[in-house]
DNA sequence: GTCTATAGCTGGATAGAC
DNA sequence: GTCTATCCAGCTATAGAC
């Protein structure tokens, strides 16, 4: 035990097969990202985590340094692979054929990363809906220390593939976009009890299927020539069609 | 004071002009509200709202029986007038000139009274964009019992305007409208951060000129004839556009 | 109807054994 | 690195005076 190299400590443990052998700091993770997604950052004790993960409150401490650190330490975990991930696949819808790209494709390349299985799974999905809701000065930090560069260089692939498009417009329909996927992660359930059922937004593969041409086809459409300035406050719509 | 009509002492109160002498079950209400939307519902103590409100925990507990009764009320206080309104002017669309009624109508029709002055005003809209995002037991039951049948009725009425739009459509083009209203409700920021702030979802008079038209155009694009039945997981867009 | 005071818990965080 | 035990701040809800 003495002559073990203390930066492997840990990883030695985590390699060894059986479950309570598994590293507790993992298992405190992956109970923090279920229950906070479930409940929210302030609708969980540190207590109630740390029992489902069959440790307790001192060892959260000890790892994380509070209850705030380990919510960061979930998010952290994942969220830097989904903004590598995508813009890995930015950069293949830049050099396939068909430049400039396809909308479908940047589409795609924005919301597959963080809908699909790789960095948490859908576990990390809800969790990561749940805290853009939540919009803490916390929450609002941590996206855009791990977004912001990512995010801003789709608006920008997407400003150049419609280059007709008033910048105003495009912001706005990002906007859409970004409800759409924050509203299909926290999922509320909304549309389901509407439509009995019918429609699943929790379901990765259907929410992709059915967001990507929806959200294509979006930013696709001529702009709105609103009869108003973006300010101008009241309505009276001179539509002639 | 001793002949005063039990039944008037409350609103009297609130009709003389002094600030102390307005209700103070009003006063907790507007605080719970404004607190609420800003830390979520497990975010503020009771203690806090109250003094806030210029009462004490007792009092609320008096007038609303507990932390969760409060939370109900104030969702009440506003929720049926919207749901109402909307109804209102459903109806109006579908008596009017131009019948089948135009998309932007509807919608508008939709969102409106949530968005504007009239209920509560701006401050209810980010409670109850912050409520939907909570996603618990109690939000889903309330905006159940309050919303589920006006909503039902605008998903008829927009199925009859689009007759042609399947269901299957038609649903999770409305789970994109939900996602955008909610999103633009609870309004965590990010589209104006990541444009500096030239788009404000938080003025609800820009947020309905942008969203109304562009919503429409949303349900009104045809069909996507995917190449996938709904549930077929696998991509290969055979676009030859 | 509103207050003060407090009962009764639960929470986050730490000390110190192992 | 993980535990038990504990401190103490803060919470909801209630009792009872006014």
């Amino acid at each position: 035990m003495t002559a073990l190299p203390l930066e492997k400590a840990g990883e030695e443990a985590a390699i060894a097969g059986d479950a309570r052998g598994e590293a507790t700091r993992q298992r405190i993770l992956d109970a923090a990202q279920r229950l906070f997604s479930e409940h929210g950052s302030n609708g969980v004790s540190l207590r109630a985590i740390t029992a489902e993960a069959g440790a307790n409150s001192a060892a959260a401490n000890y790892h994380f340094g509070s209850k705030t650190g380990l919510l960061e330490a979930v998010f952290a975990r994942h969220a830097a692979g989904i903004a590598e991930e995508r813009d890995t696949m930015l950069r293949a819808c830049r050099e396939e054929i068909g430049r400039p790209p396809l909308l479908e494709q940047i589409v795609r390349a924005f919301l597959e990363p963080g809908m699909r299985g790789q960095h948490g799974g859908h576990g990390f999905s809800r969790f990561r809906g749940r805290l853009l809701a939540e919009n803490t000065e916390q929450t609002r930090d941590l996206y855009a220390r791990y977004f912001n560069d990512s995010t801003g260089q789709f608006l920008e692939a997407l400003q150049n593939a419609l280059p007709d498009l008033p910048a105003h417009d495009l912001h706005w329909r990002f906007h859409v976009l970004l409800g759409a996927m924050v509203y299909t992660l926290a999922n509320p359930g909304r549309i389901q009890v509407l439509t009995g059922g019918e429609c699943d937004p929790a379901d990765p593969d259907q929410a992709l299927d059915n967001l990507v041409p929806m959200l294509a086809q979006l930013l696709r459409n001529p702009a709105m020539t609103n009869t108003k300035s973006p300010n101008s406050p009241h309505e009276l719509n001179t539509n002639q069609a």
